[in-house]
DNA sequence: TGTGCTACAGAGGTCCGACCACTAGAATAC
DNA sequence: GTATTCTAGTGGTCGGACCTCTGTAGCACA
């Protein structure tokens, strides 16, 4: 990683990281034009593009073509691809995915549990109410799944497990998509989620706890039957170990 | 997040992608210089240098100055001061961080203990040894330390969460090493390593996991004790987060 | 009055070509 | 044999020209 004072990269990031540290820069804030920017900074534009970058990145600056630069706004996340890439280049399997998100959000749900306030769970019933209201659209329904469990990240008062959660499921949402699930899946899924808000709102950490893992767990095997069932092997990969091999208690 | 087909630095991130999953760059492989790979995408200089630089900011890529370029080696990691970065945007607080590490490294060591091999149980037994030998000698022994936890994450098996536990303990090493921990606390420290490595080897998961919780737990009040030690409390503001060093520089 | 199209200003995106800075290894001097 | 210096090759920075995109103000037309 380049050094603080020597690179220009470097020297970028930390004047915006201290402007951030300092409160003259909030979410959603634009930043000055590149040239100006650039000139205030006695840098080339080159180089403030290139700090810039390394921020966007990491999703914390949002770039807008013909718009402007912005300080990032919305659910703290690390970099939008960043799993995949890593996933590419270290031959992460589906499974490990999974298992990921399940430990996370188990806890998240807990957490969610014992400190949770009335708003979040206002928040939880509606999006349970809709996901009822949305069970003939697999689309629909999506988005409000992925809501529901984000409230449960807020809730859980962690904003950094919660950053981490949101990493892991933007990584799985590409395959997600794909795999429309059916209508009845949604229904008992609904049912899911309905349990796990109301051990939430109880305050029943354990519970929370047990019924996420148990959604999950649904939720993983129902995909990978779809998976396996429309496609099947694509191999190419001669090392390609197909997984499940230890500990499956 | 630009789109593939359009803007050039998806282009190249996409490429080195293919390449990647194709097989044909492996971790620790050089890509060709600069001048040369830009003329072969037929893109410019500067436009290659962009997606390169996406690429290394999410640790995919590691950029050597007059060297050259590499794909990333070692364990996977995201960004990394990503997270410290998104620290400073969200305002995370320190004992957030504590609390998102003791829930992964507490169901790491609970994964290693189930999926561990003689492999990793020695180097484990191996940093622990090495803990007990540099008790006098802190920066020493946190070398150890860390590799230690690192040795459990592979062991779980889940390259994800070890990931993400990277990344976490990357965050924190910065307030980390300032604050050299004492002597006799090494000791204590080692024989609680000592413990979890002999819970994991007995495959005794539940334990692994309340052994691991208990470290984590108690590494985290005499950080606390050393930080509040060493800087009284600017007393009055409540709510107000623990500002990063920032560098003085 | 309302609506749709056009022109334009301002922002980021790409490119070029020159030059600077660093690193490792070869060539040289001792 | 060892230490020093030189050098080829690689990434880093620059500035300034030009392209593309976006939102909006203004115009033409119905």
């Amino acid at each position: 990683m380049p050094k603080s004072d020597t690179h220009m990269t470097m020297r970028v990031v930390n004047h915006i990281r201290t402007l951030i540290e300092s409160g003259g820069l909030q979410p959603g804030d634009q930043i000055p034009p590149e040239r100006e920017f650039a000139q205030k900074l006695r840098i080339s534009r080159a180089s403030l593009r290139t700090g810039i970058g390394y921020l966007a990145a990491m999703g914390v600056m949002d770039v807008r073509h013909g718009v402007g630069t912005f300080v990032a706004d919305g659910p703290p996340e690390l970099g939008k691809s960043s799993l995949s890439l890593l996933g590419a280049l270290h031959g992460f399997q589906s499974w490990q995915m999974f298992e990921a998100r399940r430990i996370l959000e188990s806890e998240l749900a807990a957490l969610a549990a014992e400190r949770g306030r009335e708003q979040h769970f206002t928040s939880m019933s509606e999006e349970v109410a809709e996901m009822y209201a949305t069970v003939n659209d697999p689309i629909e329904y999506l988005i409000h799944d992925v809501r529901f469990h984000r409230v449960i990240a807020q809730a859980s008062g962690n904003p950094i497990l919660a950053a981490l959660m949101e990493t892991i499921t933007s990584a799985l949402y590409d395959e997600r998509r794909k795999t429309a699930e059916r209508s009845r899946d949604l229904k008992e899924s609904a049912d899911l989620h309905r349990e796990i808000f109301r051990a939430i709102r109880s305050r029943n950490a354990s519970e929370a706890r047990a019924v996420m893992e148990r959604h999950l767990t649904m939720a993983q095997s129902a995909q990978d039957l779809e998976i396996s069932a429309q496609a099947p092997p694509p191999n190419g990969r001669p090392a390609k170990k197909v997984r499940r091999s230890a500990g499956e208690a």
